[in-house]
DNA sequence: GCTAAAGTTGAGGCGTGCCTCCACATTAGC
DNA sequence: GCTAATGTGGAGGCACGCCTCAACTTTAGC
């Protein structure tokens, strides 16, 4: 129902038309994905040719900006929230939101960008949160509804907590798996 | 009762002799303070040097390495929080843990630095965390104990996601208080 | 196969941060 | 005041990331 809202206004930079240089053009966003994973929107893009094998002219011939270049890597987390929202939609109320939520942090490959980017204020970031809002807020809303969600905190805010808990690491994947669920639990209603 | 621990095997820099210097001293270390908070641990050394007033040459006699300012920095805030166990002691289990928690909180001028911090592993790093943990850990066993706290996670857990948290941004400070609120509801043991 | 269009490459100019070093300035102590 | 000890400053060499550009390579299409 919301995959219309994530096909927004969404200028995507074009995939090249030779097959050779668009096995470059993939390998540059897969590098870069790996990349701003590690270090953040800050990561060097003379690294990411590296990783992609490629000369720095292609990366730039593809991505003229260093903007453009960390779109396309967020634009296809944002897609794929959005769809994971569609997937989640027949489980109850606090099982929709959690495996969204959950959701949220694994495909969080920009992991440390990506609450980056819930700060930044671009033309694109605000319509791409837009779009993830639209996708995870019904979530939100139907578990509220529901009673499973505590009633004084905003969607907003429980992003921002999960994307930063998301932003720190851990020591292994267990721990990250109770913290998580911490927090999770955080986010429900209490019995009174 | 932990004050002991919290001076653990501490190498600080020495504070010069002379008046003149002691004064550069202190601006580097509030700059430098500043610095971390708004750019973590990657913070320009020659921006810090700015910042204070004071010549580059001026912070490499004083503080030879990034890391033994930082460190400087670093230590001041484990006093703090070392000192606030102390503080809060008095207070009933869950809310002397609560309390330091939001100490944790606001003392981390360093804020993203404090969890990068809780990763990186260097001598000193391992010393002053295994302070902090001195002086928090008391209170988390205490109210686990008293049954406030749930059984599921360590303090580790607890002290990642709070730091998590502590990193990311907020909108204001109402905000911050609410996710923290919810953060701090899912440590909370859930009655049956 | 040939050729024009599409794409690739990396050297090089620029800026910025790191850190050293030493001529110069200030202070403490007499 | 004088002077030795202490401290200061910032130019300069190095490294690295940014981005451009023009010579070169590869592909698609005939």
């Amino acid at each position: 129902m919301n995959e219309k809202a994530a096909e927004g206004p969404r200028t995507r930079v074009r995939r090249p038309q030779r097959a050779d240089a668009r096995r470059n053009f993939d390998a540059l966003l897969a590098a870069a994905r790996e990349a701003f994973a590690e270090h953040g929107t800050g990561a060097s893009l003379e690294d990411v040719a590296r990783r992609a094998g490629v000369g720095i002219g292609t990366l730039y011939r593809n991505f003229p900006t260093r903007q453009d270049l960390f779109d396309s890597v967020y634009l296809d987390e944002i897609d794929e929230l959005c769809n994971a929202a569609g997937q989640v939609a027949d489980l109850p109320p606090w099982e929709a939101l959690a495996a969204w939520l959950r959701r949220f942090v694994d495909y969080a490959a920009t992991k440390r960008a990506i609450y980056e980017a819930l700060n930044r204020d671009s033309e694109m970031m605000r319509s791409s949160r837009a779009a993830m809002y639209e996708a995870g807020e019904p979530l939100f809303e139907r578990a509220r509804e529901a009673g499973v969600v505590r009633g004084d905190v905003s969607f907003d805010d429980v992003l921002r907590m999960i994307s930063g808990i998301t932003g720190g690491g851990f020591v292994d994947d267990d721990q990250r798996e109770r913290v998580l669920g911490m927090a999770l639990d955080g986010v429900r209603a209490r019995p009174a």
